[in-house]
DNA sequence: TGAATAGTGTCTCTCAGACACTATTAG
DNA sequence: CTAATAGTGTCTGAGAGACACTATTCA
């Protein structure tokens, strides 16, 4: 921008949106929060929510405020970071359209999703989704949201974001283990995120478990932002045998 | 936007830009290209090369031809990936700018920087700028860029694009030191990188050293994308004794 | 020859993964 | 008691870091 001149004719118009990946875990599988769209073009079908940033507000706080009213969640517990722009000339037919997307992870909100001016709003699982299910180019978003989260989960302790305030050991693992699709030696978990210094706040309470079982400790997330080492899944080819 | 009205009267006059964060290696030191303003605001000032998003351009095409107009550089080389958008309302003073930010990483260009309509073209060692150095939010911009170039040498083979199409192991290895600002040991380091297949590919060449030394073999770029296990850098705090 | 740089061998320590084992609950 | 879940101990193998040593060049 270093040269150019400011005059409005030099540039068409173009809106900018906020649109937002926000993942939970529910039933045991990753979901994702979708709206239907009540106007044309892709009436009807599924979309992320979003919508246009405001004159006087920031790209992080126009996300929030999004957030905020498509889903009533309160801003506390929630993890929320910008994830990539999208501005493909033809991506929404009708103008051009520079959207920055968000990723947003929060606990399975125990409240179903509550007032914005969405009229259908619904929690997807993300496996039961395919490339032509959502409107514009959003499923490209997903998708590169869900690689943000599962390579997040390695590095960051982000994963207690999709946990309660309190929570066990195995609830995190189960956490991983639906991220990324796979399963993880309890036991070597346990270790690990354990002595993990500063991951996780043991606390004095514990579980009950219904049907037997020894009961397990709560925590609460530490102070960490980064794991060293971090949490490992396998990058390379499975073995053949 | 799953329920917004595009009616050109809801949304402010907003230009969307994409600007660059270049980064090279010159005189064992990492070095940004900046350009200097021409027009107010900021007049005289230092700035990260830039400009406005086309009409019928989406971001990245935007991003390619600004680093093209600005330093003549072959596209075949470098690297290009985007960083993050930046929206602050006030971060121009004139009028609402969204800007898209780009990292790239290129070899030491022979040429000096050419072309383009900005006057005054340079590059600027890192270390040489101070937050006051940059117009607008420029400087938080390549403060980011660091942090994600630093990143992405951990676990992806980015920083051969540091070099040229030949180099040695000691060339790559420079490149970490001077990133990373710290030292690392080259028999190790020459250990880890030979043997991650794919990494490197060894041609049957060598170099010559000027005042005596073994020669040391060429190699060029493999085809790897993420680097497992990553080359690691201290995350921990140092041990005091 | 010596200085300089390239590259290998080897030891130790940490840590991931496999998995036997102990601990604590409900019924 | 048994079933179930939580949590520990221990071994093995991979790999990072320290660093002695060999290899190959120029002057």
């Amino acid at each position: 921008m270093a040269n150019a001149i400011y005059d409005p004719s030099d540039f068409p118009a173009v809106a900018v949106t906020v649109d937002l990946v926000v993942f939970t875990i529910r039933d045991g599988a990753l979901a994702v929060l979708l709206v239907r769209r009540g106007i044309e073009p892709g009436a009807g079908r599924w979309a992320l929510p979003g919508g246009f940033v405001r004159p006087d507000e920031d790209l992080d706080a126009a996300a929030r405020r999004e957030l905020d009213e498509e889903t009533g969640l309160g801003t506390a517990r929630l993890h929320l970071e910008q994830l990539a722009s999208y501005g493909a000339p033809q991506r929404d037919p009708r103008m051009r359209v520079v959207t920055v997307a968000y990723l947003c992870l929060t606990p399975d909100p125990t409240t179903p999703v509550a007032g914005g001016d969405a009229a259908d709003v619904a929690w997807t699982a993300v496996a039961d989704l395919d490339e032509t299910d959502l409107a514009f180019d959003h499923h490209r978003i997903l998708v590169d949201g869900l690689q943000r989260a599962r390579a997040k989960l390695e590095y960051t302790p982000v994963a207690t974001s999709f946990c309660p305030a309190e929570f066990t050991v195995a609830d995190l693992r189960r956490v991983y283990e639906i991220v990324w699709n796979t399963t993880l030696d309890a036991r070597n978990f346990h270790r690990k995120v354990t002595g993990t210094e500063g991951f996780l706040l043991p606390t004095d309470r514990t579980t009950v478990n219904p049907d037997g079982g020894r009961p397990a400790r709560l925590y609460t997330r530490g102070h960490l932002d980064l794991l060293y080492p971090p949490m490992l899944r396998a990058h390379h080819a499975p073995d053949r045998h």
